[in-house]
DNA sequence: CTTATGACCTGATAGC
DNA sequence: TGCTATCAGGTCATAA
């Protein structure tokens, strides 16, 4: 509900705009790639002028819905966005790349120390469900297991390759895939194609419940995550796997295996989660 | 067409 | 103390 009077984009390439090349400048940065040329930022679709609508989310994207454009945020590993009150001091200045100045005095700060999050620019709703509906699968929260369970691919790659492409199902990464594996019974490295349909439903079963569980306990805190400046979440402390290589299986106390599977460190217990 | 791999980015930490 | 090396992971371009 509330107006925007004007947006600074301190970062370039952390914004994606209508112009701009497929993937866009965030993800075109690496070495000897050319720079291609930078067209304005239509001022209306950073939401200048603009009023909020309201605020959606498909499994890790963020959308904010103005009245004369979209801005999708994605967070990647490292950004935030931050809500200042009118009159109140921002925790921290610096790698602020975006700042929306509200009307009334308050301000909203995209932050991305590492930025591999970004901003994209779209026209409308319609155009943000097209590209929701083009690029990843169902949320990984919204949707009924049986749905997730039938989204899993029978291809010779393997299930935790599967999780992390958000095309599968949107929402999971590298943690939470090792989590719900184990919950699962189910060894990353196994085959899609090799996965019996109980234990597709089995994996979509854990993933809803691994997921529900982190949200309510606020997320995980590595390093860099907060749900709020200076608030950490809780739910590492609920991490079966994931950072304990090494360490006892709390199901059946064997020691947990880590490789690296799909291009991630993974983490799973040898015993519970057979190779078949 | 499919699947696999490496690059990108910064800060924290380990090791010398 | 001060330096370098390594690692973390989401996504896209490129290779196979």
């Amino acid at each position: 509900g509330r107006r925007v009077d004007r947006v600074t984009v301190h970062r370039r390439d952390v914004v994606v705009g209508p112009g701009d090349p497929p993937g866009g400048f965030a993800r075109n940065r690496r070495a000897g790639t050319p720079e291609g040329p930078k067209p304005r930022l239509p001022r209306a679709l950073l939401l200048e002028g603009g009023r909020i609508e309201r605020v959606r989310r498909h499994g890790k994207q963020l959308a904010i819905v103005g009245d004369g454009g979209v801005l999708v945020v994605h967070l990647g590993m490292t950004g935030g966005l931050e809500c200042v009150a009118p009159g109140a001091r921002t925790s921290s200045g610096v790698h602020v790349h975006v700042t929306w100045r509200l009307n009334g005095g308050g301000r909203v700060l995209f932050r991305d120390p590492r930025r591999f999050g970004g901003v994209w620019l779209i026209e409308s709703e319609t155009a943000l469900e097209d590209r929701w509906n083009r690029t990843l699968g169902p949320d990984a929260l919204a949707a009924h297991e049986r749905t997730v369970a039938d989204r899993v691919p029978a291809s010779t790659r393997s299930i935790k390759a599967a999780l992390l492409d958000q095309r599968t199902v949107a929402g999971l990464g590298n943690i939470y895939a090792d989590e719900a594996l184990h919950a699962a019974c189910l060894h990353p490295a196994r085959a899609c194609a090799g996965l019996r349909r109980e234990e597709r439903l089995g994996l979509a079963r854990a993933i809803g419940g691994i997921l529900r569980q982190a949200v309510k306990a606020g997320g995980s805190t590595i390093r860099d995550f907060a749900s709020a400046p200076d608030t950490p979440g809780g739910y590492q402390r609920a991490h079966r796997v994931y950072g304990r290589a090494g360490g006892a299986c709390f199901t059946c106390d064997y020691p947990l295996e880590s490789g690296v599977i799909a291009g991630r460190t993974s983490v799973w217990c040898p015993r519970c989660q057979p190779d078949e």
